[in-house]
DNA sequence: CTGAAAGCGCTTACAG
DNA sequence: CTGAAAGCGCTTACAG
């Protein structure tokens, strides 16, 4: 494996030139320059990433660290891994993919051991645990996923509460005045997902505003247990016209329930649901949704991450808060209530 | 951050003697051994990986490369990582997750630049251009998917030719003899899906052998198409009275098309498919399939390539090809042909 | 514009 | 059983 010394020889200057050269850390001659690069090409050098790590204290790699539940829905991380993934790397960034279950170990292995110059957090929770070591360590944090208090942290999440109050609006707009919310099970809210109640406040305090009845339930977050409970629901309801899905689950079993009681949307209810458009699309899911934004906000973190890895620490800006608005993908779910249900008896 | 010139002078011994301390790479008395624990336990001192990655030409990393294609199976994908992943941490290695679109870019990239000691290769395909440069690099390569050429390399796949194999044979024993294959798009095969056509293949000759009419096609990846598809299928073999599957679209868009129809399995029709534990779970899918074994894989990868990396190299082992065998998770979906079914006409 | 040298933090032969 | 020293391959002040 050729080193800058092999470079530095084969162009017949010193290894620092060399380096400054590829570097373009000082002003090199332009005859040189062309030198060190035709020898680069040559010898197909590549510098030593560990030995530029011990020289620079930067090791071009981000963290990024998932937790991995086995209830969690794989389709949607995926979408926010590669989100990553594929940003780090047009900045220059490898990622380094860590799915330890103890992520606070993780963090401080990473950490002092200098792998990397920053971190990623996925599915952060409420109070997660990882925050307070986070804001201690030297590398730079960005989450996405807005906990309790995010002070110290740069954070990104899609705005849950704006959401559950588009996912009224657009169904009170059709006219739909009595709706059912199926929301992830308790246990996700119970370990942290902020997200789930923050949605079903947005919901209940705009369907309060509007007069509107809401529904609401923690469903199962997978077969069978969710057909059930969606059936259960529908028969609870007879007279609800809307359906509010924050829960992939329902909305990939959605389509069968229908189908078993003949029933279809927008004809016999209408729906509407808050998922990825990569879930969507590879469900074939017909239901307008509010798009999770998933690889944007993997995205935008990393942005935020790498300018701070490569900003000025004096000059640090200050920490984030970024929601992102909520955007519904029309899929044609949503109509004018279906007179025969609005008529149902209990 | 404390450096093992720190852990040393704690000691009050010499920094040789606390790398030795701590590596175990040569005798220490048992006092000395506990001062410097006791010293790297105060300092909370983490070698740097820099460092040692220059000192040993080892990183303790892995790369893990992916093709995150459009219209791959994202749950599927998902679960080959984390079996990667996580056996790696368990092997005391770290995993970068390299999602580059051009893969052998990035090989030579990480392997020139020595950032890891070896790389998995996920999702090969038949004709795989990466492995002409995995076989000249330094770095072992493992892979998950059997290439037309496994020189140099060691590989990892299902058995894909067994399990088009058990799927007929399981179909056939309960009693059924005019069965629809449904497979991946032809694009799929046409990028080096080999696993699509080795199945077929399987199923073919067996079926063959069998005295079973076996009607084989390519159907979409995604909805709606799939739907048709399979709706096409059932109206153009009104009496083929089992189905195979080896395409997860198909398996997530059969429940509503056989709802739809008002048939369900195994009363009207006997289904057996091909795809992995988690998404059969996510989805809830009613159906027996051969198991994907996508953790076991990534996991068998992953402990082949360490124990080459660690290896000597000068007794290394012979390059293996590990073909997993096809296990049927038993989901009550196969039972005796519908009479109903094998009565009716065109 | 360029070079010789120090230093990043480890590991490991070499000496004793 | 332990220590002083060299070396891994870079980058970057320091000198000219």
């Amino acid at each position: 494996m050729a080193t800058i010394g092999d470079v530095a020889k084969a162009a017949g200057v010193s290894r620092s030139t060399a380096s400054y050269a590829l570097s373009g850390n000082r002003s090199i001659s332009e005859a040189v320059r062309l030198r060190v690069l035709a020898a680069v090409e040559e010898l197909g050098y590549t510098p030593n990433a560990g030995a530029r790590a011990l020289a620079t204290s930067r090791t071009k790699t981000i963290a990024l660290l998932g937790r991995f539940l086995d209830d969690e829905f794989a389709p949607a991380m995926l979408q926010y891994i590669l989100g990553v993934s594929e940003t780090a790397r047009k900045k220059g960034y490898d990622t380094l993919l860590v799915s330890d279950e103890n992520g606070v170990a993780a963090l401080k292995r990473l950490s002092s051991s200098r792998m990397v110059d920053g971190f990623v957090l996925l599915n952060v929770a409420e109070r997660d645990d990882r925050l307070p070591l986070l804001r201690d360590i030297r590398q730079p944090g960005a989450l996405v996923g807005l906990p309790g208090d995010p002070d110290g942290v740069d954070v990104f999440d899609l705005d849950f509460v704006a959401s559950g109050r588009a996912m009224v609006d657009a169904l009170y707009d059709a006219g739909h005045r009595e709706l059912v919310l199926v929301s992830q099970p308790e246990h996700v809210v119970a370990r942290g997902g902020a997200y789930v109640w923050r949605l079903a406040n947005g919901a209940r305090d705009r369907a309060d505003e509007l007069g509107v009845t809401l529904h609401r339930y923690h469903a199962h977050s997978s077969q069978p247990g969710i057909g059930r409970d969606l059936a259960d629901y529908l028969d609870r309801h007879p007279r609800a016209t809307g359906l509010l899905l924050n829960n992939e689950a329902a909305a990939a079993a959605l389509p069968s329930v229908l189908a078993a009681r003949g029933m279809s949307a927008p004809e016999d209810i209408s729906v509407i649901g808050r998922y990825s458009d990569a879930f969507a699309r590879t469900f074939s899911l017909p239901f307008s949704a509010i798009d999770s934004a998933a690889d944007e906000l993997g995205a935008r973190a990393v942005q935020q991450l790498v300018s701070r890895i490569e900003g000025d620490p004096d000059a640090a800006k200050p920490h984030t808060v970024e929601l992102i608005q909520p955007r519904i993908d029309d899929r044609g779910s949503i109509a004018a209530p279906s007179p025969a249900r609005m008529g149902a008896t209990h």
